[in-house]
DNA sequence: TCCAATTTTAGTCAAGTGTCAAAATTAGGG
DNA sequence: CCCTAATTTTGACACTTGACTAAAATTGGA
């Protein structure tokens, strides 16, 4: 029995300090992506951060030397969280390869409609854009769920090559995070995320099961 | 024969004026859009559009009564084209639904490769979560593509009943944008994008004809 | 108790924001 | 060529906001 939630934040306890500090250092990232999610990026100031986690803004300069750190803290806490919740699904013990894909597949649309994730995610594709330290964080989660998929579809179909399984990977991964802009959170068709998920499923169990080397030929 | 590639603006001429009227409210609309694409939202600010297009602040503001009103009428401009895109690529005479719809999928996918959309799509689809124009003007560019979609999915598998059209419609519209973030203009995997159409093609073709109205149920 | 961890106070300094009125310049029909 | 309407420049207003810091005050817990 998998759980399908995704948390928001996985923060690495840092060494020494009081739990009270823990706290705070949380209670900050908290109220910076809070602020991100229901205000945008435009809002993401130490001055909003600090009167959103009712500290005060010196404080802020206590935990985090700069923005620019509290940002990078805020994004490995959101990814660290995702790259856990990807290596518990796809190394269940007991499922098979088929049950594990259509299992990857639900937690990802899952995410996609909570808020966090519907709002979220646009922030950090605009931001990666212009920043690359933004960039390359994303891109390595997103090899991270690659990676993954493309074990699954290894063990489904392994007549494939490794780079047509990549390709494969990327096509699947692509197509969910797609779903974000109109199924997300209070997105037009949320309501249908059911049978989004039901067609997904269904539609890429197919794809990787019937796809040859050839079907990779341009028409 | 088609032309896959969408005009960054349309503009409807403006009644009166002179022709350096004209060539003005083209230059600003075109300056800000450089700047959102090369820059971010953060950079899209007054000034920087005028020094951008080689203006002053102040003429700005003969043209557009309020920077809300440039924002409004540079995604107008935005939409517009892609909407004259969309009308041509589907109605094109002598060309078969399956074709047809190959050619939108070519279309989309071709066009994510380009700077301005690989950069402006998500800057939009951050900004539609807090500003109802952009939210509701986008809203109306998906439905559009939708339509076209749906038009030519009911030729192919007419079979279908309407309300799973659109949600197959959707499917394929969301999969393609996802694409963006991936295979986008200096993306790791642009130089995939060939193939990627081609199992963009062949999948959604598929999914087209083989689709019943029982693959709809929840399994 | 006492020291390190945390929090507050109270700023610095700089840069930028959208908007506007009025004057100067230019275009092009008559 | 002239004159008026269209366009552009000038120069400002009035105000907000940005990130960051030093030093003092408070608190936690071994």
């Amino acid at each position: 029995m998998t759980n399908f939630i995704v948390p928001d934040l996985k923060i690495t306890p840092r060494p020494g300090g009081y739990a009270r500090g823990q706290d705070g250092f949380e209670h900050i990232l908290r109220s910076a992506l809070s602020l991100l999610v229901n205000h945008g990026s435009a809002a993401l100031t130490l001055r909003r951060i600090a009167t959103e986690s009712g500290m005060n803004v010196g404080n802020l300069n206590y935990y985090f030397r700069s923005k620019e750190e509290l940002i990078r803290e805020l994004l490995n806490a959101v990814i660290s969280s995702y790259e856990e919740s990807f290596d518990e699904i796809i190394h269940e013990p007991g499922a098979s390869a088929e049950a594990r894909l259509e299992n990857m597949v639900m937690l990802i649309l899952e995410d996609i409609t909570t808020k966090k994730t519907t709002r979220f995610f646009p922030e950090l594709w605009a931001m990666a854009n212009h920043d690359p330290f933004i960039h390359d964080r994303m891109s390595e989660l997103y090899d991270r769920a690659r990676v993954s998929l493309n074990e699954l579809i290894a063990e489904i179909n392994p007549e494939l090559p490794s780079d047509q399984r990549e390709i494969l990977a990327l096509f699947i991964s692509g197509s969910m995070e797609g779903m974000t802009v109109f199924a997300g959170y209070q997105k037009p068709w949320v309501a249908q995320m059911p049978i989004l998920k039901t067609l997904a499923k269904k539609s890429f169990v197919q794809l990787v099961k019937s796809l040859r080397a050839e079907d990779f030929t341009a028409s």
